[in-house]
RNA sequence: GCGCCCGUAGCUCAGCCGGAUAGAGCAACGGACUUCUAAUCCGUAGGCCGCAGGUUCAAGUCCUGCCGGGCGCGCCA
């Protein structure tokens, strides 16, 4: 509804360019939106006040003679010039009652737009270390990861989801070392110091060791016992993180190891690649980056003195893999702690001849975890964490991703564990869910009494939808293909949230004012089919956010 | 010290490219179940948009400087 809107504007604005001579005047960047106040009509534009000096006129002046033309649109019930010169528009009830018929033609995919255009984008996130189950706030980037890869598909793009395994280095070493540590106490063997992760899964990881591999382990010289307990663990814990991913509703296209970078030459051939391009000098015997004129603090090193390549060096690689792949647009979810990486991976896409902007890093803030009024710093090497399995199994999957999602993703928040729990009951997403379940179940009561629940089109006239309380949820309901778009643009879905809650508002109102099954069968299969747009739109939305939509509660 | 994020109702947070009288949920208070689900609805109350300047027809929104909170500034990952 908005784009016609905004198409009868434009026209205006050209015919009112012409009657004036300037012919070349284009209608630039301008708004049309939904007013806060429902006085000022359905929808409103700004441009008057924006051209009205490249027409030498009053913005009010301006905005009358545009009205005139946007007049002559029949979709109008009225126009009319408002305030410092918005123009005020309202669409006839009857356009917006037919306008719902599109709900039904597109069924699942309503609020899908073509914005996209099939390009190829790729998602990467949670990435996290395999050295131990994920906490709170891994679930937080899982659940905004996978909801832009959902909105970003409905907004016509052709998504790859991907998951980056830290699966070499130091810390690999760190968690064989702590499986081994474990496993020897467990045998009530000399541990032989301290295990690095101090966490308690790494006992259970220990003792899926000694089953797996036996006790004959331990007495493999050091070097042979601690690859097989690092390839083991690493697989144990990644195995952890799956189920919890899964359970979590978040699914990866691809889960990419950068083991698998580095045996096959990927990191060295772009190191390569980059000095080539005359991007990496040596100093100090160590080879490094210029990345100080993309903005960074200072050039970083790829290869140390001592010949090994760093992170870094696996991230560029990675990187280039990902430009190699064609994608359009790369998008990272990433900790807000890795924000100064930014510059480094933008200075690697434009040395190898890449758009940086082509890269989309959607920073995630800290989650600060709250029990009993105090929060808690979360450290994965001391082992004091929450973890999202804790969270699934206290305050389950739909409250968990709705709570991320609710909030935009570059404020901290803190997540009081205490009150997820104890108001569950209370918590948004069950206001929405429960208008789903409530359309549902005005469905069953429909036909109870004989109708066909949800109507068949055919059957159904439309225009009888003149109360203002069906007027309203059917101008909420059509908005959602903007809501989509816009938030596949931002990469951002938390505006979702706002409008699903805004939706299953309008619906509870109408349903507190009118009845919907009565014995006035022609308005009873209009408000049914009412209802069942209601309850694709809600379920639609849900599906977004990953959410469940039930039938009953 | 430098860089990034945040500061809006008692609490948790929305407010997009500047637009009309700054919103929602929770908490508080008062009402509504013989009627398709009361996990709902109606009403009341609650604000120096951190502070100070600037830009303009218009600033919570943009710019500058402070104040407060968080994070980052490795040949760690």
């Amino acid at each position: 509804m908005r784009s016609s809107v905004k198409r009868s504007v434009k026209s205006a604005f050209y015919s009112v360019a012409q009657e004036c001579g300037l012919e070349d005047a284009r209608p630039g960047q301008f708004d049309v939106s939904i007013p806060k106040e429902e006085k000022f009509g359905d929808f409103a534009t700004n441009i008057a006040m924006l051209k009205a000096p490249a027409f030498r006129m009053k913005p009010r002046e301006l905005a009358d003679r545009l009205v005139a033309r946007i007049k002559e649109t029949p979709l109008f019930e009225s126009v009319e010039v408002a305030g410092p010169g918005f123009i005020n528009m309202r669409i006839k009830p009857v356009e917006w009652t037919l306008a719902l018929d599109q709900v039904f033609t597109k069924g699942a995919a309503f609020g899908h737009v073509e914005a996209g255009g099939g390009e190829k984008v790729i998602v990467e996130f949670v990435s996290a270390n395999p050295t131990g189950p994920l906490h709170i706030g891994h679930g937080r980037g899982a659940a905004l990861g996978d909801t832009i890869a959902r909105v970003l598909r409905a907004a016509g793009y052709q998504v790859h989801t991907e998951y980056y395994i830290n699966d070499v280095g130091l810390q690999m070493d760190n968690l064989g070392r702590s499986t081994l540590i474990r496993a020897r106490e467990l045998c009530g063997l000399e541990p032989g110091g301290e295990p690095p992760y101090k966490g308690e899964y790494m006992i259970d990881v220990a003792r899926g060791f000694l089953e797996c591999k036996g006790r004959a382990a331990l007495d493999l010289p050091e070097e042979k016992a601690l690859a097989l307990a690092r390839e083991y663990a690493g697989h144990a814990i990644l195995g952890g993180i799956r189920t919890d991913l899964d359970d979590f509703r978040v699914h990866f296209d691809q889960w990419f190891s950068e083991d698998s970078l580095h045996k096959a030459g990927g990191v060295e051939d772009a190191i390569a690649v980059l000095s080539a391009q005359g991007e990496i000098y040596e100093k100090d015997g160590a080879l490094w980056l210029k990345t100080l004129d993309t903005g960074d603090e200072k050039d970083r090193v790829v290869r140390r003195a001592n010949g090994v390549t760093t992170y870094l060096a696996a991230d560029i690689a990675y990187h280039k893999n990902k430009l190699d792949r064609g994608y359009h647009t790369m998008v990272n979810i990433w900790g807000a702690d890795h924000h100064g990486y930014i510059p480094r991976i933008k200075a690697t896409l434009k040395a190898l001849g890449g758009d940086p902007d082509k890269l989309a890093v959607r920073l995630v803030q800290i989650v600060n975890l709250k029990r009993g009024g105090q929060v808690v710093a979360m450290s994965t090497r001391s082992g004091v964490f929450t973890t999202l399995r804790e969270i699934l199994d206290d305050v389950g999957v739909d409250a968990t991703r709705y709570f991320f999602l609710m909030r935009s993703s570059d404020a901290q928040m803190d997540f009081d564990v205490d009150l997820a729990k104890k108001q569950s009951d209370e918590n948004p997403v069950y206001y929405i869910q429960y208008a789903h379940a409530r359309c549902s179940n005005i469905f069953v009561t429909a036909r109870e009494r004989g109708l066909a629940a949800p109507p068949p089109m055919a059957a159904v006239d439309l225009t009888l939808l003149t109360e203002p309380e069906e007027l309203r949820l059917i101008r909420k309901l059509l908005e959602l293909p903007d809501v989509v778009e816009s938030c596949a643009r931002a990469f951002q879905p938390h505006p979702l949230t706002q409008y699903l809650t805004d939706t299953a508002a309008l619906f509870h109102y109408f349903y507190h004012r009118h009845r919907v099954v009565t014995d006035n069968k022609a308005l009873s299969n209009a408000r049914l089919t009412l209802v069942e747009a209601t309850r694709i739109t809600l379920h639609n939305g849900l599906f977004l956010l990953g959410i469940n939509a039930p039938d009953k509660m």
